[in-house]
Parts: structure tokens; sequence; C-alpha cells
DNA sequence: TGGGTGACGCTCC
DNA sequence: GGGAGCGCCACCC
């Protein structure tokens, strides 16, 4: 494939530039250019940007012509389409958009420490299961920064690779999503996330254990239906007597 | 630097 | 039961 960089070798030095894509094509020149992929994923055809450090972002928008103008404005620099040669990128990006637990690294470099620790927790939310907005702040180290937790699902550059559609409110109710809040209805209907039993009784105990959980949580999902309670808090379940699961951890323990 | 903002959460009525 | 009001926290300008 014919790069930028080749290209403008291939010209020679004596052709003058205008000044700002002079120093877009310096930029090209000494670091290369973002590379961008077009790729389907569960919110319909997405365009995903792929820096040095990882993915940079993941949006939905008309045209690559859109895409790579915004992507410029944004992030400051040019973004060139993927070759032949990324195709086992594209593989694993394709796996990752599609909720399957695939390593794919992240550019989080502009982010600040908080949003990072927050991006982190979402990223481990598995597939088919919710965790309440007030639980990622507690998570990331900042309990009470719910509110907080939103501004930054709100900005989340990375959806669906960050699961920002599984958090949800503290009553279980699923709450906004920045591609509407019927897309993220969808979606988690999709991932198999019982939205009706979760509305109202976000905690599900077992007396059999004496543990309770996010109802969500993959140890409740396996608690025969006569031998579930329903909570509509953890402090209800605690004074019910029941303990915290371990694994979804809905108290600090 | 400090006030405005918001994909939240809790209390009160 | 549900909506209004307000607290909280991190970020942005």
């Amino acid at each position: 494939m014919e790069t930028v960089a080749g290209v403008l070798r291939g010209a020679g030095e004596s052709i003058p530039l205008p000044e700002d894509l002079g120093s877009l094509v310096g930029r090209v020149l000494e670091e290369g250019a973002d590379v961008f992929f077009r790729l389907s994923s569960p919110l319909g055809p997405v365009f995903v940007a792929v820096g040095r450090r990882g993915v940079t972002c993941v949006d939905r928008v008309g045209s690559e012509e859109e895409f790579c103008r915004r992507y410029r404005g944004r992030f400051g620099r040019l973004l060139m389409p993927a070759g032949k040669r990324d195709l086992d990128l594209a593989g694993r990006l394709a796996a990752a958009l599609a909720g399957r637990q695939v390593e794919v690294p992240l550019d989080l470099e502009r982010m600040t420490p908080f949003q990072r620790r927050v991006m982190r927790v979402v990223r481990g939310i598995p597939r088919g299961e919710v965790r309440p907005y007030g639980w990622v702040a507690r998570e990331a180290g900042s309990p009470g920064a719910s509110r907080a937790v939103g501004n930054v699902m709100a900005r989340n550059p990375l959806p669906l690779l960050v699961p920002c559609h599984r958090v949800v409110r503290n009553d279980g109710t699923p709450g906004n999503y920045g591609f509407s809040p019927r897309e993220k209805v969808r979606l988690l209907r999709e991932e198999g996330v019982p939205l009706e039993e979760l509305s109202g009784s976000p905690y599900t105990a077992t007396p059999t254990t004496g543990v309770f959980c996010h109802t969500t949580c993959r140890h409740a999902r396996r608690i025969q239906p006569e031998n579930r309670l329903a909570f509509r808090s953890p402090a209800d379940a605690l004074r019910a007597g029941f303990r915290p699961c371990r694994v979804c951890r809905p108290v600090a323990v």
C-alpha cells in the first residue's frame, strides 16, 4: 500500500506545503498516522481508531471523512485506513466489540487517574452482568462518586470495549446511555440481562449458602427459583443475616 | 480558583 | 409509589 510518507519521499522536498499541512506531514513522517477500522458491532457499523498505545476511540458516525476529520480535531492526529497486515487486529477488535473476552490494548493516556480507574473497573464487568454506578465508584477507590462515574461514562470514548452499557442505576433500572437509553436496553437484552427481574430487586440471596449477590452475578443466576430471595439494597440483605458474595462484592469487604 | 455541570443516590413528603 | 430537592464528587472552563 502506498503511504503518505512514501508519496512525499517520491515527490522530493521542493514542493512548498501550507503551514498546517506541513506540520501534519511532519508528524506523519516522524510518528506515522493512527489507523482506523470499519467493523460491525452490536451497535451497528462502527469506526475503531488505533494509535501506538492502543485503541483510542470507537465511534458511530456517517462517513470515513467525517470520522477522520473529527479524530483530527479531537486527537490532533491523522488517520489512515488499516492495511492488510492489520487483519489479525481487526479480528480481535471485532471479537472484543461483540463482548468476547479478548485482550485488546486501550489507550487511556489522555485520561485523569480517576477516569482510568473507572474505565478499568467497568472493563471488568462480565458480559450478561451489570453493576450500579455507586459500585463502580467504590471499586475505583472513590466511594460516593457515583455521579462522577456517570460523567466518565457519558464521555466514554471506547463504548463496547469499555462496556459502559453494563453500568446501571442503584435500583436496577438501566439509567441513561450516550447512544440513547433504548440502545442500552437493547444491548443488555442481547447479553441476556433479566431487566424486569433486576428492576426493584437488584440484589439476590439464597438461604442455602447465606450469601447475597448482585442479581446478575454468575453465582446469583445459578440459584434455584424456589431458593431465591430478592432485596432492594445491600443493607436490607445484611439486616436479613446474609453475607456479601466475595465475587461480585455488593458491599465493601 | 471557584462556580457550573451531570448516564447518580438518598430522603422527604 | 414516585417525584422534588438536595448532597456528593470529579471535571471543565
